[in-house]
DNA sequence: CATGAATGAGGGTTCATTCAT
DNA sequence: GATGAATGAACCCTCATTCAT
């Protein structure tokens, strides 16, 4: 009988446990992004990985198992980032900023799993058809939604739809990964500039 | 003699032929936006349309034919649609107007056909698994980069990366019909209203 | 309602008909030789005939029936220029050594013939998986058993089992048209003439 | 990781590993010998096995490693089998007899094989459509050639092309098997007399 | 006479998963 | 803890054949 239930009441030593684990989350990863979701079969994981197909299958409850660990993991990372530095920002309009460099700073120097998380985000459903993970980019619109409104009652940013430009600005951030994605060359630094500048002129008072 | 190569030099009842093209690409396109790129295989887009499996294999060379069809067809309707409304602005201003709105109108009256189009674009790979259908987003924000510039030279913009913007505006416009696509009862021509004051706001001299 | 039964009681224009049939069978004769009868679909037959393949389905019973047309007219063929000459032969030795000649002629001016009717003889089965043509190469065996035979009771050979030489001749001969068929630049007559002297050593008295 | 290499690095349990491997060539030999390499499809081989068709997926790279393998043991048993007794003869007239007594001695004592054989290098061909085992054959006619030669500069044969020959003494084995293949009830040994009796007399000096 | 259209069966192959070891 | 072995379902595609026109 084995502990197919992820995450926790694990049993055994945990510290290879967790090796393995994170192992085979990585080679998910890699594989997703290199490939794409729909090509992303657990073979080719397996392979990537250097181990056997049926690792993946004691570790992990099924294929729909693992790519949520590769998305949990991979927001969790990322927010984990974000929100200390939210949170020491004083006015609205430096909360937008921060929450763009610190965005593209941290999908920036996460390539493989920016397209993996996108990848699987897009592709992945329930057996119904539904997406599995939309909430997971509501979230993050809601935060944005949130501090844009704020701004408004501080009287920082003009009167518009808080979840138009919300949306917006989220989408912003996609379109620089995107490019950038494609082309690593691409000076994100720069890019993230002209957004913020953009953004900054589009809803200030 | 069979029909599988797809584009001239018909021989058969051209009116059949046609009909059942459009029957399958429309169940091609419907399958795909209720269930995904990656789950629509053939069996279900067969059995959507209420043919037979193979009956797709007789009027299409594979499955990668029939998605280049229906992307095709998706996107040369909705560029016959925005071209000559385009040429009839006269400020870069107005053309910018005249292209957010009108895309909004085109998507958002094809609701199965953007779920479908943004589906494939993003699962569908050669088989060295490099993305098919990049080079069709591409396109559009090449218009984009090119109105922009323009604006620019006239002095209708301000000074900004036409790039950064044409990638913004393009996002911003699938940023919308994503939030339409999973909440229909929203007021998509006030969001494009809101949508098209903030890149007024952000690009004007 | 269609005459689905070959060769005879056919109702309409027999010319035309006949043509096809003659066209047809040309084409199958010639797929088959070229990718083998296991490759040798109706779908190829057709398309090298440029036809349709159901016109193939309205002359022919079924795939079984062109393929027996096939045979049996190559078989027949070459029968028609083998029995008349060797009728004229005088000894036994003499028709032997016309036999091997007349054969290696007829084969040898019809290479894609030869390729063909190997191939099919060798792969073609009924349903239960028995061959179906492996009669019409026992009746070419035959013939020489006979001759042979005869040749003994007339004292121009020695006494030998002559199934077994008549086998070996027969078989003698297919080495021969395997190898040209292998590679046409093979000197032919000069092949045929090694092959006469060969046997003539072998079952002399 | 799947073990679809076949020929070395191994890591999975050699026996039951080899043990499936055996049963599976087995299978996929008597089938083809039952009812012809163009029928023997892998659903079938899989029947005749007792297994699900993809078990032979999981161990061979696919049908046509399978079929490789099957021809590959056929002929590197045979000749495990004639090479010993080759060399141990002392004249080429000796060696002659020893490789038409032992060919058809292992060919005699393994009916199936020697059908699965046939079938397959007749039927086999490349995806190009040229026959993939013809070389197999060349190389015996080619040991047969050798012999020839080396028992003319001896002063042991007469004058001839050997190559003519060569090929003639492998038709003829072939014809013995193609005849007991047919009928079991024939007297093999009394044929591999009459057979060498027939040669020594074409080929003596 | 001829053929486009359609079909169900079966082709080889990959899939995620299970289980004994 | 780990994995080779196995499986049945599903994948896309080709097959020979039928039928309405």
């Amino acid at each position: 009988m084995q502990p197919k239930i992820s995450a926790v009441g694990r049993k055994r030593n945990p510290f290879i446990e967790a090796a393995r684990r994170v192992q085979i989350i990585k080679a998910a990863t890699e594989t997703v992004a290199e490939v794409g979701y729909a090509q992303a079969s657990l073979a080719r994981i397996a392979q990537h990985a250097g181990i056997s197909k049926s690792v993946i299958s004691y570790h992990f409850a099924g294929k729909d198992d693992l790519l949520e660990q590769v998305v949990t993991q991979i927001f969790d990372d990322g927010w984990a980032l974000i929100e200390p530095r939210l949170a020491s920002a004083r006015t609205e309009t430096e909360r937008l900023h921060v929450h763009m460099e610190v965005e593209l700073d941290y999908w920036g120097a996460n390539r493989t799993r920016y397209l993996a998380m996108a990848s699987i985000v897009d592709g992945h459903r329930t057996s119904d058809g539904k997406p599995r993970f939309a909430q997971k980019w509501e979230e993050t619109v809601t935060v944005l939604q949130d501090l844009l409104s704020k701004g408004q009652e501080n009287g920082e940013f003009r009167d518009f739809d808080p979840r138009v430009v919300a949306v917006t600005v989220r989408q912003g951030i996609e379109g620089a990964l995107d490019q950038w994605a494609r082309n690593p060359d691409l000076d994100l630094k720069a890019y993230t500039a002209e957004l913020i500048t953009l953004f900054d002129l589009a809803i200030r008072k």
